[in-house]
RNA sequence: GGGGGCGUGGUGUAGCCAGGUUAACACACCGGCCUGUCACGCCGGAGAUCGCGGGUUCAAAUCCCGUCGCUCCCGCCA
């Protein structure tokens, strides 16, 4: 049907006939000449249809969004009517035939262009938006993301080994989404929050390297990075510590940028350990395209003739070079942002050129002036913004001033990729609601060797074999070296408040399966959707996923979710208790 | 579950705060003219019960209440 992509044509073709097929882009009818805009995949294409061809009297019934197969000559255009704006820009196709294949209604919006429409609108009509540039880019980017994962990892000897969709529950996580059993009246399936579990149990199989492009589904609230159902990159090998896992992560990514952006990112990457990011950033996923760190400035400030530094459980300082200046109303945006994320307050010290100004000036000595200095390394014309509270409550706050001034001053630049591990998070922490402590990663995730001797006696001080990795303030990847021995992980289910019994019922099969010579092993698993999303340099998952739903999680253009015919409730034994109206 | 933003021809917006013209503009659409355009141009035209329901008022796109949809955030997401 057709020869040749619209979009690959160049003046080497010239003089060929060719045959293309595509939509209708635009078009431009001079009455005597028309021009068509033909667009495929690869590229749009300018067709000339003159009045002694039959192409013309067609290309004058034809309308945008139209699907047509032209055949004709590639010629070069005439110097001056070159555009130099589009790839095939030197070259034109002056149409014998052009055949209408199929035409369009007027579509809802225009395709051609790239404005931004109602986001409702577009996933209505997703098959349109799926047309337009920006939206096959990020379809593309994906594809040879997909595609180079595979390729790499199956040089690394990895096998894809596909887990089930209809599992098991199992208590702890994120909600499940259920599937009622037509065999089994009044019993579950559950679509997998991840393969977990199945992986490590394929270690106790010996597949001893396993990946999967595994589709993983969570019934939680959504958000601009969180779908219902998503894809991860779900990575695990046996006989591994943590240093081979980060490796041969470090490796894949750096392939990755390589094949699907022709970016080379420096390696390794740099590592964090957890209490650093929350000290220096405020988050354990900071963004490290900019620097902007906080200091913990509590010893030098308690030299302040001020309560309250003297008394503050820690005070933390967040310096912005050069913006002394700041005008008032920025600077109390960013004590607004501070307090919403917790800050009693924030004090402002202004390094001007005549000396420090704002309300902490007057406590300042000359010799505590300087210390402060010291400690943040502040030079003339920069601000210091203060926060005085417990430790992680102060850095967090800065955190949030450090990331809005990032996005203010275009520090984070787009098109450049920070990396950066974190590494070293607790093993555990306390949850108030629960009244326990709950596993940080997930009950299996192994304890740091020289600290298995605190897991009775200070719980929270043990850390984690557990790993994230971090792109651009995204978290694009975690993992941990797993428990693999039956003795250390009854001492972490008794940690949790899981006893014996309660672990057989939820794991039994998992706890069974590594009393039968179980490998240490270790993995990571990629949130696929977030790395393409900043890779393509989008804001929201929901432009690298073909089909996605909406905040409230519906599909708007097949109408999902839908009521069921009674029939079909008969037959999984379910009966459909609404909701009382309001 | 809670908080914020948005909702006006097919699309994107203005008008709303301060109620009162025939609801304005751009793009798209329809018709006409046009042989080198490429966001073609020019001329003409059609197209909106201002998300929905209620209230206040002589009068509501505009003010008030409720509701629905989209979206961002908190909770939630081992």
């Amino acid at each position: 049907m057709r020869t040749h992509w619209c979009g690959e044509l160049r003046p080497a073709h010239a003089g060929q006939r060719v045959a293309v097929c595509g939509w209708v882009h635009r078009r431009r009818d001079l009455g005597g000449l028309v021009f068509l805009d033909l667009r495929d995949r690869e590229g749009v294409v300018q067709v000339v249809c003159t009045p002694q061809q039959p192409a013309h009297a067609a290309a004058q019934q034809v309308r945008p969004e139209y699907v047509v197969r032209v055949v004709g000559e590639v010629v070069i255009r005439p110097p001056h009517t070159v555009n130099p704006k589009i790839a095939t820009g030197e070259v034109e196709i002056r149409a014998e035939t052009l055949e209408v294949l199929n035409p369009s209604r007027t579509p809802p919006f225009e395709v051609a262009d790239g404005d931004d429409v109602d986001e409702s609108v577009r996933l209505r009509y997703r098959y349109l938006d799926l047309r337009r540039e920006r939206m096959q880019r990020n379809l593309r980017l994906r594809h040879r993301l997909a595609k180079a994962t595979r390729d790499f990892l199956d040089r690394e000897g990895f096998w894809e080994v596909e887990t089930p969709h209809l599992i098991r529950a199992t208590p702890e996580g994120a909600r499940d989404f259920l599937v009622p059993s037509r065999l089994h009246p009044g019993k579950f399936y559950v679509l997998p929050q991840s393969p977990q579990l199945l992986k490590q149990i394929l270690m106790v199989a010996g597949v001893e390297r396993y990946f999967q492009l595994a589709r993983c589904f969570r019934d939680e609230d959504l958000r601009a990075d969180r779908q219902p159902e998503f894809t991860q990159i779900d990575v695990e090998m046996s006989f591994v510590d943590r240093d081979d896992v980060l490796s041969l992560v470090e490796r894949l990514v750096g392939y990755l940028m390589r094949e699907a952006l022709g970016v080379d990112v420096p390696l390794p990457f740099p590592r964090l350990s957890y209490r650093d990011a929350l000290l220096r950033y405020g988050t354990d996923k900071p963004d490290l395209r900019y620097g902007l760190t906080i200091d913990d400035v509590t010893e030098v400030a308690k030299a302040a003739e001020l309560r309250l530094f003297r008394e503050a459980e820690a005070v933390r300082c967040l310096r912005i070079p050069q913006a002394a200046s700041a005008s008032r109303r920025e600077v109390e945006q960013w004590v607004t942002l501070a307090v919403e994320a917790g800050a009693p307050g924030v004090l402002h010290l202004a390094l001007q050129p005549d000396g420090p100004k704002g309300p902490l000036a007057k406590h300042l000595t000359d010799g505590l002036l300087d210390s402060m200095r010291a400690a943040t390394g502040a030079r003339e014309g920069d601000l210091l913004l203060f926060v005085a509270a417990a430790g992680d409550v102060a850095s967090a706050a800065l955190g949030k001033i450090r990331q809005q001034v990032g996005a203010q001053r275009g520090l984070a630049r787009e098109g450049t990729f920070a990396y950066a591990w974190v590494v070293d998070f607790p093993l555990l922490e306390w949850d108030d609601q629960e009244g326990r402590y709950v596993a940080v990663h997930h009950p299996f995730t192994a304890p740091v060797d020289e600290d298995v001797d605190l897991l009775e006696s200070q719980p929270l001080r043990v850390r984690a074999k557990a790993y994230d990795l971090v792109l651009n303030g995204v978290e694009v990847a975690g993992g941990s070296i797993r428990i693999h021995r039956r003795e250390l992980q009854e001492r972490v289910f008794r940690l949790l408040g899981i006893g014996p019994e309660q672990a057989q019922e939820r794991f039994g099969f998992l706890l069974e399966a590594f009393q039968y010579g179980a490998p240490p092993h270790g993995g990571i698993a990629f949130g696929f959707d977030r790395l393409v999303m900043v890779l393509a340099g989008e804001d929201t998952i929901r432009d690298v996923i073909a089909f996605p739903k909406t905040a409230s999680a519906v599909d708007l253009m097949m109408g999902a979710p839908s009521e069921v015919d009674e029939a079909q409730l008969r037959e999984v034994h379910i009966a459909v208790r609404k909701p009382a109206a309001p």
